[in-house]
DNA sequence: ATGGCCCATTTAATGGGA
């Protein structure tokens, strides 16, 4: 099996290269981040031409997430148990069970800056997803893939001394994602396809991509029966290169069967 | 080579991204 996580960074826009890519990278699962669509503007009919179903969970302008999967897609849940809103709940997680595996796409709660009320938001989301992921643990084998907006380790950003009093780099961010991690979730680490980093987002300004000072925010968390399956996994630098691309690159990781 | 903001929306200017 090959899944993926890719924060598109609009559907719609990303549109032509999503199938593109799709149908380069043949994924079975795809876990959808930032489609900034409301559910019934979702391509759904143009990713059903490769065989891709859909579980979307949309709000418009912003946010958005989905999953797509070729091998079943069914428990459709949209967010999950006790999800804080801002102040109404956003469309940042929706989760399915495709291929005996239950995929979790999130799109966690940016924080802006640390004296943010939004910060204060991501912290309780992050906490609240810890708590709901327990039970789906119980359930069976799990993948929550996606932008988890943290960067968990300084090694994660091009230069750490640039992020002084910056979000993404917090203790109590990172203290959340551990506490996720405690839960019975491990880290899947992707290897980059050039340099040390594999850096997962890199800002359109100021060329940021070819210098490669980017971020490793996009991140691959699975329960301990898919992480042991795992033979490879990589950020799909590819996909960031040329005319119009999304700011983040995708995941791609491969299961033995 | 990978190339120097981009997205959606209230289609101009703004909020958000990280």
């Amino acid at each position: 099996m090959r899944f993926a996580t890719w924060n598109v960074n609009s559907v719609k826009a990303r549109l032509p290269r999503l199938l593109d890519w799709l149908a380069g990278t043949a994924p079975d699962v795809v876990c959808l981040q930032e489609t900034k669509v409301a559910d019934d503007g979702f391509p759904s009919a143009e990713v059903a031409e490769l065989g891709y179903e859909t579980a979307a969970y949309g709000q418009g302008r912003w946010n958005g997430v989905a999953v797509l999967s070729r091998i079943g897609l069914d428990d459709v849940r949209r967010g999950f148990t006790g999800v804080p809103g801002y102040p109404e709940p956003e469309a940042r997680a929706v989760s399915a069970r495709c291929g005996g595996i239950r995929f979790m796409s999130v799109y966690v709660p940016n924080g802006r800056t640390p004296d943010d009320p939004h910060y204060a938001y991501k912290l309780q989301w992050l906490a609240a997803l810890r708590e709901a992921l327990i039970p789906d643990l119980k359930a069976g084998p799990l993948v929550v893939a996606g932008d988890y907006n943290v960067a968990p380790a300084d090694a994660d950003v091009w230069d750490i001394t640039l992020f002084a009093n910056s979000t993404h780099v917090t203790p109590p961010e990172r203290a959340a994602l551990a506490a996720i991690r405690e839960i019975g979730l491990t880290d899947v680490p992707a290897r980059a396809l050039k340099g040390d980093h594999p850096f997962t987002y890199w800002d359109y300004r100021a060329g940021m991509f070819h210098q490669n000072k980017g971020m490793r925010i996009d991140l691959v968390y699975g329960s301990a029966d898919v992480a042991e399956r795992v033979t490879d996994a990589y950020v799909d630098r590819e996909a960031r290169k040329g005319k119009g691309p999304s700011d983040h690159a995708p995941i791609v990781v491969d299961l033995t069967d």
